[in-house]
This record gives structure tokens, C-alpha cells and sequence, in this order.
DNA sequence: ACTCTATGTTATATATTTTTTACATGATGT
DNA sequence: ACATCATGTAAAAAATATATAACATAGAGT
């Protein structure tokens, strides 16, 4: 259960989204809406691949959707 | 075996970092050389915190290391 | 020819992420 | 009160990333 230090907007920028929510936002990515909850909580990181489709949903670079508490 | 659309500069950041070694930046950031390998020639997509990890041995954020072919 | 060093590569094991299924709660609407 | 929707959470299985160990090759240096 190692928590990462990654942080992450993810909640933000689906509210500024018009409020989209969760199950959309992993439907469109392909991925379920418990893992997008797991990744907004910080549980795990996720690959560079899922973060990159996140990033892509909301116009975003990767460095402006994920930060990282070296 | 899924290769993945991931494309990097890993290989040039090594070269202009002094001719860093694969085992020298695995050692830095706590990876095998094999791994370092595989993700260089894009096996598989690291994990984003392994991503920061190797970005920030070289000074540079996530997406001047790593691309997306969409 | 020999010895290093860096890299490629493969097979197996371990760790981590992601899915699937399921149940729970608070908010909203009827 | 009831139904619906978004979210939290958790356990087990599946998929993927990473480690470890081993063997191979090509280049540089002696």
C-alpha cells in the first residue's frame, strides 16, 4: 500500500469540466471508475500511459495535471 | 507484450549527460539496468512516478522526456 | 588473444496497477 | 419513503511493470 508522492488536479479539472464525473472520465479513457477514484486519492500511481489519456481528456501536458513531491 | 506508443529521449539525455551509463541512472533512481533497457526501447510504459524519477536526473519535466502518439 | 564495459535479450519470479464484483453512504429528485 | 446517481471502499483475480539471474555480442584497451 505504499502511497505515492504524486499529487494530482484530477478533481479539479473534472469539476471545470462541467462537473464531469468520474465513470465518464474512465469511460473515456478506458479504464473503470474505481481506478480513476484510486489515482484522485493517490493510492497508486498510474502508468505513463494511463496519465497521459488523462492529461489528453482535459487539453492538459501531463506536468500540469500531475506534480511531484520529490 | 503490448509495446506501447510511448516514445522517449532517454537515450540522447544519457548520451548528453556525460555518456550516462543504463546501470548508472538505473543505480540513481533505484531501477536495473535491464528495466532502464525495456523502457528505452518503449516494452512497456513506466509507471509516473518512475517517469519523474528519470526525468529529474536529467533536469527536465515529464514531456521532454516522454511523448504520446496519440 | 584476452579482458573489460555497455548493451541486448530471455526466462522466471515478484511487485504493482487495474479490473471486476459487491456493498455502503450521502445527495437529489419524485 | 423511494429511487437514482456519484462516490467511497474492499477483496480477489487479471494484467502489466519491475527485479533477478543468466547468457550473448560488439567495442575499447592492454
Amino acid at each position: 500500500m505504499a502511497s505515492t508522492r504524486i499529487v494530482n488536479n484530477i478533481r479539479t479539472l473534472r469539476f471545470l469540466a462541467g462537473e464531469m464525473t468520474q465513470a465518464d472520465l474512465g469511460a473515456r479513457i478506458g479504464m473503470t471508475r474505481q481506478t480513476i477514484a484510486a489515482i484522485e486519492a493517490g493510492k497508486y500511481s498510474p502508468t505513463l500511459e494511463a496519465a497521459f489519456r488523462i492529461a489528453q481528456v482535459f487539453g492538459k501536458t501531463l506536468d500540469e495535471v500531475f506534480q511531484w513531491e520529490g
